[in-house]
DNA sequence: ATCGAAGTTTGATATTAATCGAATTATAGA
DNA sequence: TCTATAATTCGATTAATATCAAACTTCGAT
């Protein structure tokens, strides 16, 4: 792998994931209920991993839904020990989509 | 099943669509790409009918989108001849979720 | 009366995405 | 080193929904 390639992937990692999401995708990303209760609990918590968040689903697919969501730059995951915290990227979700993120928290269900 | 959908005939007729619908449902409703550019022409053009639209698919399909925004209460629609008329609903999307279709609108493509 | 334009309805199909179980990796503590 | 916990990967399945073509309805104009 050649140098030019190396440096453009090395852009491309440093680039925020949510610049290469439109609101129509962002849409569907918080549109499942799965995620949805994520990102509520997360905005809820702080910060918190998998199994505190108490998720209906298997943990093959709880992981899915993490990944979807990290993917589109929502939420930003650290490992500490063996569990994984996720946290809310509400400042970035606030740059790129101004507004819309605190509509959606301040709605309860 | 049709999440979308069900809900419809267990509402009260005279009820505003809108009170049956949760924020989680009404974020998959708009994360269709067409229905996402059905809401947007509408927010542009203030009334239109699904031919002003230019929408990239069959009329059955068009059809199906306007009825899945319809029953989510986000257009409304009225006949005009042979032509169907359809406006967004911004006063009652406002009332039921605060700020959320402003931060949606606002988002440039 | 009939024709064309606009939409709807009705199946049927295609596509997308969620879901799970089993096997696997990684880490912390006994 | 062994075990338990947390999470990921893989492959397959199921469920949801977007899509279309064809036949039908309605309305306005010819």
């Amino acid at each position: 792998m050649d140098m030019l390639n190396d440096n453009a992937e090395a852009r491309d990692d440093a680039a925020d994931p949510l610049d290469a999401i439109e609101l129509q995708e962002m849409l569907l990303v918080l549109g499942d209920p799965v995620r949805f209760k994520i990102v509520k609990g997360l905005a809820r918590l702080g910060e918190a991993n998998c199994t505190r968040l108490d998720l209906p689903v298997s943990k093959s697919t709880a992981t899915h839904h993490f990944q979807v969501l990290r993917n589109a730059g929502v939420i930003s995951t650290r490992n500490e020990g063996t569990a994984r915290l996720s946290t809310l990227r509400e400042r970035e979700m606030e740059r790129r989509f101004p507004g819309f993120l605190k509509a959606v928290l301040q709605q309860q269900d």
